[in-house]
DNA sequence: AAGGCACCCAACCGCAGCCGA
DNA sequence: CTCGGCTGCGGTTGGGTGCCT
């Protein structure tokens, strides 16, 4: 049995708002206020419209105080640092920005805001109105972040993720939108996985053995475990440390979260990893939005934890799905 | 000049959660 | 404790607009 609808759709006026209605509204509301009650307060305004749809027209454009137009550098740090920490809860985000709303964010965030990030982490792919996805079977070519120096896709039948024993380092996955793969980033290295069907795997084929783990090319393996672990920690919440493990899947900025863990030294290879010690820490100045901040938005708004979102996680473990 | 395409954004939809009866 | 009404939220849609070919 399907849900009853919050009005009768044949009976109400949609669409676009005229100015008669808008001065209806916003009338009756300075005058009277909501009174809590949405559902019959366009019937006392004398409009044809529904609650809901008055609800949002005053909210998201009546109301006073309403800030409409570009959003400054500030805020574009704001809404960055907080999608990244805590994903597409508008509200919460908008509850930052004065004068801003929701709405507003989500869609500046959908249309602008993402592309001008991508365009600052990709410097290289300004020119490109949209990415081509899926890329063609041919297409064996990416251009590495870091160098800017083509690479054989060769190059990406392993994959290398930070080693078990140092499950917070700073994790910074970022989908290479021109070419079929993903790259982790964690300078100074990178790590590139490949896309095949629109699937996104920790490991190929080749790479991965039965047990779940899988060969890095840098002499690390990924236990099961940790693969385990990074497809957990999606309903985890907030681990009260180091939250900045951050990716971008086409566009879509992520966080992956895990448990808190000792300050760590990586020396593998002569590499050295930037590990977190419990302090708010970030790779991108643009996404330095204090933690201690973050924290308490979310435990001030029920703590729900978050997922990560764009991804379709599927049940089978390291492998996950998103749609283009 | 015109058609196609991409972008932008206001508005809609449906679900989840809250709260009172 | 349960149920139903209502609100709030986030995802999605679609019309308007501007750019490109």
């Amino acid at each position: 049995m399907g849900r009853a609808p919050c009005c009768d759709k044949t009976s109400v006026k949609r669409g676009p708002w005229s100015p008669e209605e808008d001065s209806k509204l916003k009338d009756y509301i300075e005058k009277h206020g909501t009174g809590g009650n949405w559902i019959s307060l366009p019937h006392k305004a004398g409009l044809k419209r529904c609650g809901k749809s008055c609800r949002l027209r005053w909210l998201n454009y009546l109301r006073p105080n309403i800030k409409h137009g570009d959003f400054s550098d500030e805020e574009d740090r704001i809404i960055c640092s907080l999608y990244v920490n805590i994903g597409s809860r508008w509200s919460i985000i908008a509850a930052q920005l004065p004068g801003r709303t929701d709405n507003d964010i989500k869609n500046y965030w959908n249309t602008k805001l993402k592309k001008k990030l991508m365009a600052m982490q990709f410097p290289t792919l300004h020119h490109q109105r949209k990415p081509s996805f899926p890329p063609s079977p041919s297409s064996h070519q990416f251009l590495d972040y870091f160098t800017h120096t083509p690479t054989s896709l060769i190059d990406l039948q392993t994959i290398s993720l930070p080693s078990n024993n140092y499950p917070n380092t700073s994790f910074n996955p970022f989908y290479q939108n021109q070419e079929s793969m993903i790259s982790v980033v964690n300078p100074p290295m990178q790590y590139n996985y490949p896309i095949k069907d629109n699937m996104f795997m920790f490991g190929s084929e080749g790479s991965s053995s039965s047990d779940g783990s899988c060969t890095l090319s840098h002499g690390k393996e990924i236990k099961q475990e940790e693969i385990v672990y990074h497809h957990n920690m999606n309903s985890g919440g907030f681990d009260g440390y180091n939250n900045n493990n951050n990716f971008m899947i086409n566009g879509n900025i992520g966080s992956f979260v895990g448990e808190s863990v000792n300050q760590h030294e990586e020396k593998s290879s002569g590499v050295g990893y930037s590990y977190n010690n419990g302090q708010s820490q970030t790779l991108n100045p643009l996404l330095d939005y204090g933690l201690e901040d973050i924290k308490q938005l979310i435990s001030s708004s029920g703590n729900k934890g978050f997922h990560v979102d764009d991804i379709h996680k599927n049940e089978e473990i390291g492998m996950y799905y998103f749609d283009y």
